[in-house]
DNA sequence: AAAATATTGTTAGATTTCTTGACAAACAGA
DNA sequence: TCTGTTTGTCAAGAAATCTAACAATATTTT
């Protein structure tokens, strides 16, 4: 059967991008778990191994891939397995958080070399994060003794909307005076290099597809657990944004009509039942109301945050523990309608809370079981995110890659 | 800004469909309103002139497309606008309800020559069911004096999920005994000729994006309000279908938690609240409880349905309207999440109860306003759909069309 | 150890599809 | 009638892929 109005919609594919061809060979060597071999590129992609031939070694001459090992097979000749050549350079990717900022240095194998978190105050500007992050970038390279100019490219995430061809920030509701200010573009000039701009949870989508949770599931939902509680959503294997850039805003869900009010000014978000400042905020009200808990020995109430009620409710909190479950189920009945709109074959759940495991996972789990159609219920699978804390920054670096990849693979001769 | 893992997801596209040009062309051609020259379908495309005239002129000797007028410009050459061949034969489009089966005969230009539609029971039955829809077909064809060799290809839908592949529904609740029954294979046989088996509201949404309320919009949401309430989704200008094709499941959002049960086994869903059954309990019950009303001269009270409801409220019936307001109010609650998730540009509701205009869309526009995020809520148009009872038949003709254009389009020689 | 078999990967020439750049065609206005 | 402008066509060449034969490298069989 065709799809659907695909040719209305693509452009002339061969125009797209030039060498179409090369960039899908680039693409299945970087994420086909196991490697991949010529022949099974040609089959793979429809074309004659003749022509496989010619792209791989045409990539091969522009040391964008290498050969890798030959892998033993049953009979016949055996398969000689391509791999991107990590040697070829370096990218960095950025995760940007609330209250955090994470670096990641890789190479061209997305292998990381090395990592850095500091605490951070995105609400201080653009002026004074950005110039955090080159600080931050400049000191991991120098102590990794690589130069600049063995970079690549760049990749960031930011917790808010994303115009993606300004390269800016759009309206973003926890990121204030970071409206339009030209972050892509400051990167660009300073490090003199492509930079990727993308929405934090899209981020930890492509990350726990890449490599994690999701790996190669083409329906895929993120969902972080941070301050707020975003989604990145890939549908048809693809990063989907909506008309605007502002879908996956399932953080603002009405769960309970007369809730608490959420930041966004309406009341009973899912945010304000179940994000990280409604844990942190049911857990001081607990100790307030006098509950034994591990929590009142952690110093002031104000300063109690989702993670001390996620590690209090690991070691056993029953008054944590209840708050993270209460937590979980309302997740659970945003998540139902989620699974019944979409249809997705994989939840990875992300973020701080998200690493209490089961406790969390349970009640989500059986919400959705008792939320949303069977048809969609039965397949879904819900799961902790197997990068951590890294999905989001994994996920930029992913975007690195792309871009730097692509480039070079341009390119016909060695730079 | 390259558009993640597109490479990965593609097959080689010159492979997806040989000529793939030629068809993009095509549906250039069909989709564009106001007509398409050569050098707008070369720039549009990034191809050269050169090598549309040649592209243009395979498929006007093929007889797909033809010339129509030129269009007058300020200046230069006139553009000669082009058009799908009308005479080049004939489609249908079948649309099976719960409760009726209609049918459209179309030229290849999407011009309706005729249509019928006749009262049905979709519980008796597949093999009933498909003889009806055979006997109507061949019916309107000698009404029109047309033999069925001048027909190209059928579109149907049907009130259930699809197994595009198979050809068959999968576990439809509201049409017992069609299980897995080879719908597309029997009409196949019976005529000799390429069918397209859809779910009837993705061919709403199909419909309504080609000919009528969403023209172009490629993030577009149908919603079809009848017996059930379904959902057609259109992302990125493509139908998506979820995991496992049961994707936009909007009738079993939980609304209330604890109110009336639903078919599907859960309380509160949309369906059983705003749903056509539901419209039409209500109706009942209102009578019954002796509320004046222009419904209780309807005949017996049991046969009231929600087109009588609908029709009353447009005629001035006070407690008809607060029941469709009432319905409206729950849709919209719906919507909200819909909104919040998808961000479409444009959602068109379709089915009977749609029609009564603004009685039903204004508060479906409140509760979408109240209840999702600003960014998303600012920018959705809320319509109703404009080819009303035909958006599902249209999309089956759309369908049809799209094999039958394609098909002839890969041929060199006119058959 | 040699031969048979199977599978991967390469080579050379033909084919298809597109591009470039020149040119013909069709209209408006001076 | 001439000029300017835009559309559409033609011919030669370039790029990417195909076909079909062949070389390479392993296992299995004789």
């Amino acid at each position: 059967m065709l799809p659907l109005m695909s040719y209305f919609n693509w452009a002339s594919p061969h125009q797209i991008v030039k060498n179409l061809n090369k960039h899908t060979v680039v693409d299945l060597i970087r994420f086909t778990p196991g490697g991949i071999s010529r022949v099974e590129l040609a089959e793979r992609m429809d074309l004659s191994r003749a022509a496989m031939t010619t792209i791989v070694n045409d990539l091969i001459d522009g040391k964008v891939i290498r050969e890798a090992e030959s892998r033993n097979s049953q009979t016949g000749r055996p398969p000689i397995n391509l791999e991107i050549n990590p040697s070829r350079g370096f990218v960095a990717g950025i995760d940007m958080g609330a209250s955090h900022l994470s670096l990641l240095l890789a190479n061209f194998g997305a292998q990381v070399i090395d990592e850095v978190e500091i605490p951070f105050t995105v609400a201080d500007g653009p002026e004074t994060g950005i110039a955090q992050a080159n600080k931050l970038l400049v000191e991991l390279l120098k102590k990794n003794s690589l130069d600049p100019g063995q970079m690549s490219a760049i990749g960031i995430g930011v917790p808010g909307p994303i115009e993606s061809e300004a390269g800016v920030v759009f309206a973003p509701p926890i990121m204030p005076g970071w409206n339009n200010y030209p972050i892509q573009a400051s990167l660009e000039t300073t490090w003199n290099m492509p930079v990727s701009l993308n929405n934090d949870s899209e981020l930890g989508a492509i990350g726990e597809w890449a490599y994690g949770a999701g790996r190669g599931e083409n329906f895929l939902a993120y969902i972080k657990v941070g301050t707020g509680i975003g989604s990145g959503l890939l549908l048809n294997g693809q990063i989907y944004r909506g008309a605007t850039g502002s879908a996956g805003e399932i953080g603002h869900l009405t769960i309970e009509e007369n809730g608490p009010l959420c930041e966004c000014g309406n009341a009973g978000c899912l945010e304000a039942l179940a994000g990280g400042r409604a844990i942190a905020r049911q857990a001081q009200d607990a100790i307030r109301k006098g509950q034994r808990t591990l929590l009142s020995s952690l110093g002031p109430i104000e300063e109690i945050t989702a993670r001390d009620v996620a590690s209090a409710a690991r070691r056993g909190d029953l008054v944590s523990q209840q708050i993270i479950s209460r937590a979980g189920n309302y997740l659970g009945i945003a998540l139902a309608g989620l699974v019944n709109l979409f249809n997705p074959r994989t939840i990875v759940i992300g973020g701080g809370v998200a690493q209490v495991g089961d406790l969390f996972l349970q009640p989500i789990r059986d919400a959705v079981a008792r939320r949303s159609l069977q048809a969609s219920a039965r397949t879904v699978k819900i799961n902790t995110a197997i990068l951590r804390r890294r999905s989001s920054a994994m996920g930029a670096v992913v975007q690195a890659l792309s871009i730097a990849l692509h480039q070079i693979a341009e390119r016909k001769e060695v730079r």
